[in-house]
DNA sequence: CTCAAACAAGACCTTTTTAGTCTTGGTTCT
DNA sequence: AGAACCAAGACTAAAAAGGTCTTGTTTGAG
């Protein structure tokens, strides 16, 4: 060997502040893009009906993206959708009867602290008379408590409304400099 | 040279049914075995010193791993090491002065909810007025109150006593039933 | 009655993150 | 001197997440 590859390791390695990314109660941007979506629809009104690419256009987001999580939250009974031409979706539930665990859940699947409980054989090496698991399980029903008591309502009323040009109509004028160049 | 311990490791494993993985809140191994490790230590009041290897043969996963879990405990004060043949390492600061979150942190980096911030020229392509980043924030913020009110000593002692077998010498009776075999 | 715009569903690819292994070096007790 | 530690990092493999592409169906408007 000749020498030694000294290669920065971004991760692990660094002194104490090298971390790159959060984690813990990241959810993924379904999560977030669903909660954009939601929010954008509640925010008009006037407008009841919104397409995916109407949401895909607004905020810039992957228009397959935006359209399989609202499929997701179709199938859940969040949206109803609606075909057609001038189609697209709409709520078909008031937000203030959505937690946002519920909702997260719908999108990102169980959640939970600890998932030593496994399908297989033996559940997990240290599972039988694991000491971390039971004080985890208490932790993690205060959060999922927490998730619970908030609706979807909450949130996005505490967050104000929404600026007004998320609100004009993509058709009407598009307020991006870039053109669509298609 | 043989090698180290070939362990099936189930940990984590096969998929389930639906949904393959559980996310938020879920913490990363690192932070299972940093509990698990720690949890071992305080167990045992008459030993004060505890080797990596201890840990790793005790619960059967990687030196590696749980050796790079203790070196970064060392380097944030929670652990101190000794040096050496029967060195290992010692509580530095009792756990009730250690909270959850700071636990967590030290393993796996800074926490939080929402990371809109990308590598981009743009932190993020709704940020500026993303109507969703602030009331999550709150969230957020709740959430991480809670594991700050979490000391390492309040989850130990929900869990209640260690198990006998895991207080065990390695050296003077291994429990397991299948050899080393090397 | 055709076309454009929308939903619907799923296969596929790319990148990032995580878990785990390997190698080398240094310390201290016996 | 050697065994049993800690210490630090590179490297590899596997999994997850994010994103794209393709194909099909419905429906309103011209």
């Amino acid at each position: 060997m000749s020498g030694f590859h000294r290669r920065p390791n971004p991760l692990w390695g660094p002194p104490s502040a090298g971390f790159k990314r959060q984690k813990l109660l990241k959810f993924s941007k379904k999560t977030d893009y669903g909660l954009i979506a939601l929010r954008h629809m509640t925010a008009r009104p006037g407008e009841s009906i919104t397409s995916a690419r109407e949401v895909s256009d607004t905020y810039g987001v992957s228009y397959e993206l935006i359209s399989k999580i609202l499929q997701t939250l179709k199938r859940t009974g969040v949206v109803a959708s609606v075909q057609g031409a001038s189609g697209g979706y709409r709520l078909s539930r008031p937000l203030s009867t959505l937690s946002l665990f519920d909702f997260i859940e719908m999108l990102e699947g169980p959640q939970g602290v600890i998932d030593c409980a496994r399908a297989g054989s033996e559940p997990c090496l240290v599972s039988s008379s694991c000491n971390v698991v039971m004080p985890m399980r208490e932790l993690n029903r205060k959060v999922m408590k927490l998730l619970q008591e908030t609706t979807l309502e909450d949130l996005f009323r505490e967050a104000g409304p929404l600026p007004a040009h998320f609100l004009a109509h993509p058709a009407a004028e598009p307020p991006v400099p870039e053109a669509a160049a298609k």
